[in-house]
DNA sequence: GTGTCTGCAAAGTCTTTGCACCATA
DNA sequence: TATGGTGCAAAGACTTTGCAGACAC
């Protein structure tokens, strides 16, 4: 894995600017938020994150910044359950693909990190099919798991 | 195909019983607008459909079935990025499995259904390896495309 | 300089909860 | 008949919107 493949802020720049969208100190700020975390950050941990550093940036500025990276495909939102939505980079911060096993008794949330290559042979033939003839531009995926965790399971 | 895989009504009361919960009219009720269609209805949806026929059916009713359901693990409830939660049966009403291309800019959602023997093999070993290392009873499982659709890359 | 972005406060909207009554097993 | 289910109304909580001032390029 030669070649840091995480945008720095170079490209962050380009894809803001790419998108006719300017770079400005709360975006940033944001984007290091979820860069510096692996765990599923709702708008308010972001926000209290980001309130560390700027205490004048508001929370309405988050929820702003989040639409606007989840349109751009560069964070995934998600709801796990809990009734507040999650997000997290597309591209993990440790150059980690994984994805979720979600409990839907207990709504805890685990990643893994196994089966990324399997994963990868089905997906290359899957996305270029599909894109191919639903004229489709697919940007990113997402799989996750739903059933019981080992806590769950024993109830 | 011979034997019919969608739960009939037997299956769904054995389902209810299996984790202490009756079988009701509303209950009934809210199952069967959902196996009759293939569209992502939203809580209220579900509720309007329901009301014509049992017009003493209340949203909050709806709200409690549906949230029963998922945690069963009979139903799926989505996030499409419009800002209610949207809901689908598990076993497709034709029997059709099925997964979703979802667009960021517009929120459409197309169901796609190839790939689907391709995905079944890669399932079969991700789902069978997961289980076995986190100790969780996997039940369903969602895939998803996202990025932007024939209409908005135009744009 | 000009269009975009931001913060605050207020409003929205989907969803949940409290409580008394009713239905299921 | 006893426990769980339902409906209504009210509350709750996350998220969005309006508007004036500030900022990016």
């Amino acid at each position: 894995m030669s070649g840091r493949r995480r945008m720095m802020g170079q490209e962050w720049h380009r894809r803001f600017k790419g998108h006719g969208y300017s770079i400005t100190v709360p975006r940033k700020a944001i984007i290091d938020v979820l860069h510096k975390t692996s765990k599923h950050l709702s708008a308010e941990d972001i926000y209290l994150e980001v309130h560390k550093l700027y205490s004048q940036i508001g929370l309405t500025t988050v929820y702003r910044t989040l639409e606007l990276l989840t349109e751009m495909g560069l964070i995934f939102k998600f709801d796990f359950g809990d009734r507040r939505a999650r997000y997290e980079l597309v591209e993990d911060p440790k150059g980690d693909h994984h994805h979720h096993l979600i409990c839907t008794q207990c709504k805890r949330v685990i990643n893994y990190f196994e089966f990324i290559k399997d994963e990868l042979e089905f997906l290359k033939r899957a996305e270029k099919g599909l894109s191919e003839k639903y004229n489709f531009d697919i940007k990113n995926h997402v799989i996750q798991f739903y059933g019981a965790c080992n806590k769950c399971r024993k109830q």
